[in-house]
DNA sequence: ATATAATTTGACCCAACGGTCAAACTGACC
DNA sequence: GGTCAGTTTGACCGTTGGGTCAAATTATAT
């Protein structure tokens, strides 16, 4: 019984780096549904099938789990960002491929939902190492939009306001999006991707 | 010294009914910064320069206070939403005028903050209440949407993902606007209302 | 087998916070 | 100046939940 249970919990997973990215997900997962500060370290640890103090042998602290989902989102859209940078024209073939991706790793595995998250949860420190690359990639989408518009394959709009308002509406998506809906992961992406696409398109 | 402070921070209202508003604006401004869970009661009594327990004299509990300060966000937008629905096509001209209002009433007087706020932080009754006002203000918008494209004005796009993606943008808006920022918020609701409507023309 | 390191447990601590309340204060009206 | 309703105070309570830790258990290496 004891072992049942523990290959059910377990897989065959091994590494506690390993360990630490199925915490992060479950984490995701009830942040879908649950403010932070509303998720308690008992509960996380109760959906995993572990004590709370095993759990503090993952992360020394709840802040800390905080902040490492918010990285493992981010390094996700900054890979994407990354690629997209080295792409060559037309621009909007070029973010519509960041926006797809950028999306999907919002919503895959549910890491996104850290997103909704009130930076001020986080430790001063990781909130500006956070900051520093979400403004990266802001930054990113901004050039591309710009770039875009001066070759003329996009409209001609306040690149601030674009951003802002795609971005946004990025953001809130893992507020509404419930993976059991109608729409798979990949589907919203494609979806979403397309219409702030065509937002944009000249 | 007593009366001095008495004035500073009462001005000229006397009834219940502003208090209770004044409390509200300070917890949107409050909320911008914070997310509610951790937003003590003490430090909402403290900014209104009150104590705790006069505080819990004007609401009964913290629930209801982030309740109450939802249901002033949204009667604005509903309001808004009314006057659209009773206005005549144009329809580009009434999805701005409703998304101008909209977007006003989320940044101006702070109240619009709550809506970052985890719904699961209401009490049951209330997030139904809530909730369904909500869906009324969707469903509204997406009919606009839907007419004017039937109508030719907007371009073919599914109705949900424009609203999705439209409305998250708006709900998305408090988290970064600061109102000593570049855009009052008349300014901002301008601006993005125009964004978002060019975002759909045909 | 046995020693050693990695992991897990659950009882425990304690500060923080939502909420309560009796008593005090204020001002208006007679 | 008395009285009464409306308002404010601050001390107080109970629970909750983040975090700790020594001891127990389980893997790994020799």
């Amino acid at each position: 019984m004891a072992n049942v249970a523990r290959e059910e919990r377990w897989g065959d997973r091994t590494s506690v780096e390993d360990r630490r990215d199925e915490i992060l997900r479950k984490l995701g997962l009830a942040l879908r549904d649950r403010g932070f500060a509303a998720m308690k370290m008992q509960d996380i640890a109760d959906m995993l099938n572990m004590t709370k103090g095993n759990l503090y042998y993952y992360f020394p602290s709840k802040q800390d789990l905080l902040f490492h989902g918010h990285m493992k989102c981010m390094a996700i859209s900054l890979a994407a960002l990354a690629d997209a940078q080295q792409a060559t024209p037309p621009y909007a073939r070029m973010l519509q491929a960041l926006l797809r991706r950028h999306i999907a790793g919002v919503l895959e595995e549910a890491n996104g939902a850290v997103l909704l998250t009130d930076l001020e949860d986080l430790a001063p420190a990781h909130r500006q190492e956070y900051v520093a690359l979400r403004d990266r990639f802001e930054q990113g989408v901004r050039a591309i939009l710009v770039a875009g518009m001066k070759a003329g394959e996009f409209r001609d709009a306040d690149p601030s306001v674009a951003t802002l308002a795609m971005l946004g509406g990025v953001n809130w998506m893992p507020k509404w999006y419930r993976p059991e809906g109608r729409w798979s992961p990949t589907e919203a992406a494609d979806r979403f991707a397309m219409f702030f696409l065509q937002s944009v398109l000249a």
